[in-house]
DNA sequence: ATTATATATCAAAATATTTTGATGTATCAA
DNA sequence: TTGATACATCAAAATATTTTGATATATAAT
C-alpha cells in the first residue's frame, strides 16, 4: 500500500495497464532517467504489485493481479463493515 | 492515493472501520501523540478518504466510502483491461 | 574478444515527510 | 468568567524518501 504513494509510481502503474513494459518503454513514455525507473520499479516489485519476466537483455513487468484483487477486497472490507455510529470520549 | 502512504494512516483507517472515531479515541487506541494525530488526519481529510462531523468539542471522523469506492474502481480498470503481450523496444 | 544495449545498484545530495512540543481556538462546565 | 477539555496549527528538528550521476552486470551483436 505504501508504494501505491508516489506519483510516478502510479504513472507507471498506468503504463502497465495495457500489458507488459520495460524500462525502456517508460523511459520513452515519462521521460524519467533510467536509474530513477529502477527505483519505482524496485519498490513497486518489493511491494508485489508487479511481475516481472526476463528475456533476454529486457525485463517485462507487468501488474500483479492478484495482489490488486486483494487491495481491493481490503477496501470492501472497510466500507462493508457497518458504521454505526460510536459514542465517544465518555 | 498518496495518503495511503503511512502506516499510522492506515491504522487510523482501520480504526474507522467499525464506525466514527474521534482523536481521543484513536489516542487512546494507539498511544500516538494528539498533534501527531491531528497531523495524519488531516492528510486523511485533504485527500478526501474521510469525513468529519463536529458535535461540541467532538470532531467525528469515518471513512469516506465514495472515495474508497472510487480507488477500488481504478484499481478494477487496472486490471480488467485485457493485458496481451507487449513487444517492446524493436 | 570487443562493443553496445538494457537494466540494476550505489553513495551522496536534494528534497519531502513526519514528529515534537508549544501555543491557539472553540466549546463546555462550574 | 474561569478553568478544563478536544482538537488544530505552527516552527524547528528529526527522519525518510527520492534523485542524480557514476559504475556494475548480464546479454547480445559484431
Amino acid at each position: 500500500m505504501v508504494s501505491f504513494s508516489d506519483p510516478f509510481r502510479l504513472e507507471i502503474i498506468d503504463l502497465m495497464m495495457e500489458g507488459e513494459v520495460c524500462v525502456c518503454d517508460i523511459m520513452k513514455l515519462t521521460k524519467l532517467s533510467q536509474s530513477r525507473i529502477s527505483y519505482h520499479i524496485k519498490i513497486l516489485k518489493e511491494a508485489g504489485l508487479i511481475a516481472d519476466r526476463q528475456e533476454g537483455r529486457w525485463v517485462y513487468y507487468s501488474l500483479n493481479k492478484e495482489s490488486l484483487f486483494l487491495i481491493k477486497e481490503w477496501i470492501t472490507s472497510l466500507t462493508d463493515y457497518s458504521s454505526n455510529r460510536k459514542r465517544c470520549c465518555e
